[in-house]
DNA sequence: TTTTAATCGAGACGGTACGTCCAGTCTTGTC
DNA sequence: GACAAGACTGGACGTACCGTCTCGATTAAAA
């Protein structure tokens, strides 16, 4: 008689809630975001902010890090759409994109995440795949693109020209602040001009 | 006649125990290089494992980022001698200087510290007070001489430099493996020349 | 129509178990028999004996004074049946089963309880009501019966004749093991006797 | 040759302070007085409160139970002069004696002290020999020579007699307060007539 | 007078237990 | 079944005292 069958047997029970997920995802972002770091964070605040029962966490994730993780890449920013007018224009929007955040949160969350990032290898691996390796290969392909153009010297080696820009503009990030260096509208085109240019005269 | 006069008054009471001191400084460092990050990290561990009570430590700190901000203090390595014939000797030196650490418990130690350092605000002020600033400074030294000396551009702003320069370091220093780029002896040079040259031919 | 409401609505949540309740009580009684004093006896101790963590302790008991109280209440001796046939039979009963308990441990813990008992004002606040009220109101019915039915002097105080049965069994029974003095099952009749007819011929 | 000799060799070097010695006994007294019970009170405690080094205490008591043996001692009331004339105004002699203290803080002390006797060992063995055996004898005098002199029963048994007085007493001073009885001047002799009579009529 | 030696106060030492907090798991009744 | 609520064991937290141990400074008899 009844043999409805879906093609991806929904289980029984009830399903899960969405609204649930949701929520505890915000409340992790926001706790960070208010400077909970992610070692300070705790299961139970999370929980008590999502309007949550611990175990709704736990079943969606074996730990605190997995959890951290999952929610800082929902605010992964996607790679800026490159003008590809030339291998400076493209450098000055990858830059300017790093810089500025509209959303205050978001900006702090990635701060506070990049930092502790290391000391949580899961977190860490995830985090990466997500949000750092997709930038790395877009200014690759720019670097890449450049040699092959001649805008950039030929014998660069790309990886070193990766760490040339990227260095930067995260030190510039981290300790540009303290410095009287601000990551400005103005600043990218500076910077990437100095990368470009070199030191010496 | 007999005015004499001590400068700074000894305290009353036993002294503390400078043995006791040395012991939970060793025990937080081996701690912390086998692997255990900065907040799992417990006191009760530092206290078991130095053979001292766990008074003896609040005695000297109030909590765990004091203590650790302190014991990374005691690893700083010291700015290199620098040659002093030109800018790009200089800079090969502080490079290579960075990237090498004959004694793999303190480099292991000073990775975890630099990846947690900015989750903990106390223990990155101390720590960039008396680990990072000495260096900045001495890079930022060799620019300005350049400038001057003519060996660097003379519109180059000094800061900005220095993230390139320090930039750059940081992010091989922490990227590099993963990209099959080591900080190895003969890489100083090939570093230091490709940010005095710039990327453009 | 269905207006059907439980008196006290349970609680949300996972119920208290009262296996953890039982074994912490056990324990303590245990450790208190094992000479422990109150004041010696540490929380820790008792969560190791029982198994259960100190939280769920201090969920039950706010500090170590309720916890005793509650776990020595447990042991009151029941007002032992008395015979009814005449005042003296029942003085004799009573002084009897205050003497002897088959237990051992519950004498012993009994014993330690009662010297501790006046410094812990929570503690004697509870052990009165439940184990030395009983007994004191099941003395003053025996001794007001008396009085009634003419057994007893007329003109007597209920509670000064209460203070002597009480007073020199208590006295008997911290002093008298020392004196050569025990309350022995042949010794109820004796003191009941004394008491009774009074020092003067 | 030197043949100076003392009979009792004072010791070389700096003698002890009595000034400390008087010091560490009142703090202690006080700290009892003012509710403190004697596991409670901690040798710190009397150290600061004396003005004294804790080293000064362990140098005369080898632990708290001594000391506040010692404190206690200090506080013995002296058995009450008898007037003599009768075996009846002997015990109320003794019985008001017991009940009035003229001095708050030491009938504080000694209540407190009285409860937890018990659970110090040597602080009972010492309280008791000073404390309580005098009282003890001086009512045992009382006893035997009224049963000599016809005043009491010929076939009394002496011990027994003590426990009847001296338990009575005690329970009163105890538990009469709380039951409408004080032992207040008047009623020592109503007391005394009750236990001497017994309660038969 | 100068030792010499025991005392003093102060306070650090290695420990034990405190009462709190949170991790990660388990157990209810309701949806 | 998933959900919230909340109990469970376990373990680190930072505090308070324990009883012991240095310290430099007194203090008084012996040399």
């Amino acid at each position: 008689m009844s043999n409805q069958q879906t093609v991806t047997a929904r289980p029984a029970g009830r399903p899960r809630s969405e609204k649930a997920e949701k929520a505890i995802v915000e409340a992790t972002l926001d706790l960070i975001a208010e400077g909970m770091g992610v070692s300070e964070l705790s299961i139970e605040a999370i929980a008590a902010r999502a309007g949550v029962g611990k175990t709704t966490i736990y079943r969606r994730w074996a730990n605190k890090e997995e959890l951290v993780a999952d929610a800082l890449s929902t605010l992964k920013r996607p790679v800026p759409p490159l003008p590809g007018s030339s291998v400076r224009d493209d450098l000055i929007a990858l830059v300017d994109s790093m810089g500025g955040d509209d959303n205050a949160r978001n900006r702090c969350v990635m701060n506070i995440a990049m930092g502790e990032a290391d000391r949580y290898p899961s977190l860490m691996e995830r985090f990466v795949k997500r949000a750092i390796e997709p930038r790395r290969q877009a200014v690759l392909a720019v670097v890449e693109r450049g040699i092959a153009t001649g805008e950039l010297r030929s014998d660069l080696d790309p990886q070193l020209a990766l760490a040339m820009i990227q260095g930067t503009m995260m030190y510039l990030n981290k300790w540009g602040p303290g410095l009287g260096l601000s990551l400005g509208p103005e600043a990218g085109a500076r910077v990437v001009d100095a990368i470009l240019d070199g030191l010496a005269p």
